[in-house]
DNA sequence: CGGATTTGACCAGCGC
DNA sequence: GCGCTGGTCAAATCCG
């Protein structure tokens, strides 16, 4: 599994350095983070950090600043229809430093630094989809400088769907939470939520394997009636 | 009373 | 230079 997500990688490596050079070539159209992160549903740029290895090289001065953010990623979360809340609980500590309207979605945008350590660089962004407005946008800048604390447990017990999104185009919301075509690049994800990810992965294979399910069931059941016999027994 | 949140003001970048 | 926009600041307010 391990081996097949890196050979992914590369390819999506190979993809998105291609598309860097073509849209160094296109317009310099200012680049709008709420345009491009928040419409989840077009081309997203400035998430991952492709282009910025080209910099130096080409003769036009990149326009995205978000591009010399190298760790910025990234993820939805499903909340409840009727939660007005901007508040992902993704087991660090946030302090809320600003809240704005932007032009393009008519929610609101918080703004979070985190507070689990004085110095820590990391930024979060959570807004609510445009089409689903049940889905929290929470997009992650910069890497934690301290523990993770109680992240794992935190993530497990809120039922977070998160994706992790690259230099992809999305169809549909749904696509995503589904996580019918996870690509993202490694570099911009903590190595703890790599593995969360791939556990979920893992978890959903085996879930829609009718055997597995159909295995697991039997042996629940047989188990159970083994309990129920052996307390008949007592 | 101290820390967190709210919210209007301010600043910087970009297009025209 | 001006207006628009996103991001940040900081005083006021809230809350445990």
């Amino acid at each position: 599994m391990c081996e097949n997500y890196e050979a992914m990688q590369k390819q999506l490596s190979q993809l998105m350095n291609q598309n860097c050079e073509h849209q160094i070539q296109e317009s310099r159209k200012r680049k709008s983070e709420s345009e491009n992160c928040n419409n989840m549903f077009g081309t997203i740029k400035g998430i991952n950090n492709e282009c910025s290895t080209t910099d130096e090289e080409s003769p036009i001065k990149r326009p995205c600043r978000e591009i010399s953010s190298p760790k910025a990623y990234k993820v939805l979360v499903k909340t409840e229809a009727s939660s007005n809340s901007l508040y992902v609980m993704d087991g660090y500590q946030w302090r809320k430093y600003g809240q704005k309207v932007t032009r393009d979605n008519p929610s609101p945008r918080a703004y979070f630094r985190c507070s689990n350590a004085p110095s820590c660089p990391v930024k979060k962004k959570v807004q609510k989809s445009l089409e689903d407005p049940t889905i929290l946008v929470a997009t992650y800048e910069g890497e934690h400088n301290h523990g993770h604390e109680k992240a794992e447990i935190s993530m497990i017990s809120n039922q977070i769907e998160e994706s992790f999104i690259g230099s992809v185009h999305v169809t549909s919301p749904k696509q995503i939470i589904q996580r019918t075509s996870p690509t993202m690049k490694i570099d911009n994800v903590p190595k703890s939520s790599i593995q969360q990810f791939l556990v979920q992965q893992m978890a959903t294979s085996l879930t829609n394997d009718p055997n597995f399910t159909a295995a697991l069931a039997s042996a629940i059941s047989g188990r159970i009636l083994d309990h129920t016999s052996n307390k008949a027994n007592w």
